[in-house]
DNA sequence: TTACATAATGATACAAAATATCAGATAATA
DNA sequence: TATTATCTGATATTTTGTATCATTATGTAA
């Protein structure tokens, strides 16, 4: 379990209140050592909390990863993206408005498994490079 | 446009059968050049079908994924997933179940870019391995 | 080319995933 | 402690995706 002080002091340094809730929601997360999606969450941070709504889950869920105290797995667009199996590339990812952009193969460094991970047969490598895009840095400074 | 005859042979590759609706929605996706969605696909799809139905656009695009004659542009794991913001690490993502599992990042060879992208400011790569987890691999074997 | 079996389409209903709203409750701070 | 700002939980709604099934179109073989 997550200490309340330093649960405290993480909410604070994130500029978050300390609420019961987020400590359970944060703790649970880190407790499972997996990739959970918000549904797992709420079933285990409600044998906690029983009162628990799944829009609070929902809000933390996103708070935490807005504050950086979370992260996405891999970055979910909304709804399924498709694209034609053309050519090999990458994406450029940005944070914040989710815009896709490719990205040549060959800008990126030799990709290659130093070590083939048993049992998993590799098909593809896809790398999602993640940042800020021009037009979200633009309006950044201009805040 | 794509041609007739090369969407026949392409479908027949395939499997598939080779109707009026899967070209123009093929057809579609590769006139964007970019990475639409279903729903874009269907706007698009339906100014030169207007009769075609949401259905038939989701189950195509499932059916042209399967075959490989598109491509998702990142993994979609159905509901969003997310996980402790604590060590660098990429992962391993397995195309039929999609399941995760966490690949330490230095059993990948050096990651970098060649050349920054203009206006992208990088804060983070994140690199899916994508194949067949052994668990898929047992049951296709079985089949 | 026609006939037939198979597969695809489109309408619709349904389910899942996520977001919005807002009154009341709780936490931060002065 | 009192006050303000924020958060919570209930609920409604939206968005995204899937299932069903009668009708229609496609592929194949005579």
């Amino acid at each position: 379990m997550v200490r309340e002080d330093e649960f405290v002091a993480l909410c604070r340094s994130h500029g978050l209140a300390a609420t019961h809730q987020r400590r359970v929601i944060y703790a649970t997360v880190a407790s499972l050592h997996g990739h959970p999606s918000p549904e797992l969450i709420y079933e285990k941070v409600k044998k906690k909390i029983p009162s628990i709504s799944l829009a609070t889950v929902y809000n933390n869920v996103r708070t935490f990863l807005a504050s950086g105290m979370l992260r996405e797995v891999s970055m979910h667009h909304g709804s399924l993206r498709v694209e034609p199996n053309n050519h090999e590339h990458h994406h450029l990812v940005c944070v914040r408005c989710r815009s896709i952009t490719d990205l040549h193969a060959k800008n990126l460094g030799l990709l290659r498994l130093k070590t083939q991970p048993r049992g998993f047969r590799v098909t593809r490598i896809a790398v999602d490079v993640l940042g800020i895009c021009a037009a979200c840095a633009a309006k950044e400074v201009s805040k």
